[in-house]
DNA sequence: TCCATTTAGATAGCTTGCTATGTATTATTG
DNA sequence: CAATAATACATAGCAAGCTATCTAAATGGA
C-alpha cells in the first residue's frame, strides 16, 4: 500500500474533526445569544436529565478528563450558571446544581441544538441519518476501549 | 415536541464531539513518539501533498481561521517541522517549507492515521463505512454554507 | 500619482481540551 | 488505631480552536 496517496477527504479521522468544528460553529452562533457556550452545553444537557450531580459523575457520563470538567464547572459557576454545595456524608464532594437562570435556558437551548442537527442532517434520508447514528456509535464504542 | 426528552446520545452534534475527541487521543497516543500533534497533522498532510503553500492557502485547504494557523504554524517552526520563506514577488506573503525531518515523518504518521481509521470503523462493513463517509461528507457540505 | 481598499499575516485574549501533579478526605488494612 | 490506599477535586501549564484587532504590502481607481 503506498501511503503516498493516503486521502485526507477520506480519512474519518479528518473528517470528524472538519465536521467537529462546523458543529461547534453553528452551535456557538444560535447559543452565544443565550449567554451559553460550546463547553458548557453537555454539562447543561447532564444536569437538565438530574440536577445535584458529583464532578465525578458527570466526567463518567461525558467523557472529559476530570481537570477539563472543573475548569468548565469553574466557568459556570463565574457565569451563574450553576452552583457547588457541599456533599453532607462526604466531604471531598462538592454537588453541582443548575440556577434559575439555568433551568429557564433549557428550553431555547435544546431548541437551538435541535435546529443545528437538523440542518446539518438535511439531505440525509431516514434511514440514512439512522445508518450515520449508528456508526458513530460504532465508531465511538470502538475508539473507547 | 417535548424538548425534555432530548437525548445526548440521539444529537448528531453530541456524538460528533465526541467521537472527534476520542479520534483526537487515539491519533495523539500513535503520533506523539514521532514528535508531532494532532494539530500539526492536518498541516503536514497538507504539505505532504503540496510543499511550499502561503498560510492563506493552507487556511483555506484546512478549514480553519487565519490566526489559528498563524499559531500553529509558529509551533511547528518551533519544532523544526517547517520554515517561512519570503515569496520573490510578494512581500505579504511567507510560503510555508517542510524541513527535512518534517519529510522523514511522513511514512511513519501516515501509517499512524490509516491504524486510527482501521480500528475506528472496525466492525462496519464496506458498504457501512461508504455511507458513513458519504454522510460526514454531505453533513460538512450542509453545514459549511 | 496618490489615496483608499484589499490582502497577508501577526498578536491579544478567550474557551475547551489535555497531562501531570498537588491536597484534602475517606476507606482499608496490618 | 495508626499508617497506607484510594478517591474527589483543584491547579499549573500546554495545544488548538475561536473572535477581534493591528501592521505591512499590494492594488485600484480618481
Amino acid at each position: 500500500m503506498h501511503d503516498h496517496n493516503f486521502n485526507r477527504s477520506q480519512s474519518e479521522g479528518y473528517l470528524t474533526n472538519l465536521m467537529a468544528r462546523l458543529f461547534a460553529r453553528a452551535l456557538q452562533s444560535k447559543i452565544k445569544p443565550l449567554g451559553i457556550s460550546t463547553g458548557t452545553f453537555p454539562v447543561l444537557l447532564a444536569l437538565w436529565e438530574k440536577d445535584g450531580q458529583s464532578q465525578r459523575e458527570l466526567v463518567e457520563d461525558l467523557g472529559v478528563e476530570q481537570a477539563t470538567m472543573a475548569n468548565t464547572l469553574g466557568r459556570m459557576v463565574r457565569d451563574g450558571l450553576v452552583t457547588r454545595r457541599a456533599h453532607e456524608a462526604d466531604g471531598r464532594v462538592q454537588l453541582i446544581w443548575l440556577t434559575e437562570r439555568a433551568h429557564a435556558l433549557k428550553t431555547p437551548a435544546l431548541q437551538a441544538a435541535q435546529e443545528v442537527n437538523e440542518s446539518a442532517v438535511t439531505g440525509l434520508t431516514p434511514s440514512e441519518r439512522n445508518a450515520f447514528h449508528r456508526a458513530m456509535v460504532q465508531v465511538i464504542g470502538n475508539l473507547s476501549t
